[in-house]
DNA sequence: AAATTCTTTAATACCAGGTACTAAAATAAA
DNA sequence: TTTATTTTAGTACCTGGTATTAAAGAATTT
């Protein structure tokens, strides 16, 4: 247990609590091999809130956000879901996502449907996309109804690969495999 | 503070904690309009845990997501970077990186990269992709640099919308429009 | 109406993980 | 050696609880 100075003992304690939030400050008087006195001295001086502080803040961090996905319209109707395996869903492509000039539906509902079916499929009580590979074979025109299937394709811990195919009749006009994380 | 049953109290306090797991047992018992003690029974009863517990869950959660997102290697070489602006990264396109068969270069991976710049440039600790509408313009072969320059192109409280264009040498072989969610 | 049971409230002792403050001891610098 | 800095100790107090015992109130049954 040798003891660094004083500057270098605070940054030692900055990057734990940034690795670990979560340590308590006798923990971390154990860990630094100081008294606990000497670590609420430097969390002051640092000014890195307690414990159930940064809790509250990491936690509200996440709430906030899930809060925004959660606001975010849900795109398409849901016709069948196999909650863990795989789902359906149909958007009629209305005039609201059409480009006025074009009467092409705009990219991001089309994506938006299979991202929220792909999120869906997941059995948690929050999902989010991480990244997706997609794409756009066709344009979709006003009126036309697409119809996304999806399925969960692979799995590790809580990363889910779903594979998404939206067609317009028999015709696929967009594709997308897309990495989705499970949250709690 | 007309007061309902039991089971209607019950689950009315389940469902004001599932929409704000930030209240204590004394706003809860403001709200529902009993004792404090009563609360703590009706959370013993639908063992609910006490509000650190809570928070404590929530945080682990974030923080179990966010760590596997960090995990994820970061792809190409960040050549310039105006924080809350644009950036540019460069991706030499390696044999791991390619399927072998055809020699071009799996989509994920110039994905990736434009993804992982578009999340960079969002000036705050941590940032997730929520959506992206992409489109791969032509393969990339092993060997050839893409070129992904990046910008953040609007703005909505924590949203972000990043566009990233990638090159090999002149040609646009990837373009991308992330919207990117800031967390804390 | 009286007895019984369920439900709610009260009261108290205790805990973790701190804050805020005062003071003394140890160490380093002049 | 003296002075200043750094570290440790100790105490009172806080929030948001747990755990337990007891009593008051309300609803049901007999």
């Amino acid at each position: 247990m040798t003891r660094p100075g004083k500057s270098k003992r605070q940054e030692l304690l900055s990057r734990y609590l940034e690795g670990n939030p979560f340590l308590t400050d006798d923990e971390l008087a154990h860990i630094l091999g100081v008294s606990i006195q000497t670590v609420r001295l430097d969390r002051w001086r640092l000014s890195i809130p307690e414990l159930r502080e940064r809790l509250k803040e990491v936690a509200q961090g996440i709430y906030g956000q899930v809060k925004s996905l959660e606001k975010d319209e849900w795109i398409g109707k849901l016709i069948d879901l196999e909650l863990g395996r795989s789902g359906v869903s149909i958007l009629e492509v209305s005039e609201e996502m059409t480009l006025k000039r074009t009467r092409v539906a705009r990219g991001d509902y089309i994506f938006a449907q299979a991202n929220c079916l792909a999120v869906a499929l997941i059995d948690t009580k929050v999902a989010l996309t991480g990244t997706a590979r997609i794409s756009f074979r066709r344009p979709v025109y006003c009126g036309e109804k697409v119809v996304a299937r999806a399925f969960i394709s692979r799995r590790k811990e809580n990363k889910y690969v779903v594979r998404v195919a939206s067609k317009v009749q028999d015709e696929t006009i967009f594709q997308g495999k897309f990495l989705v994380f499970a949250i709690a």
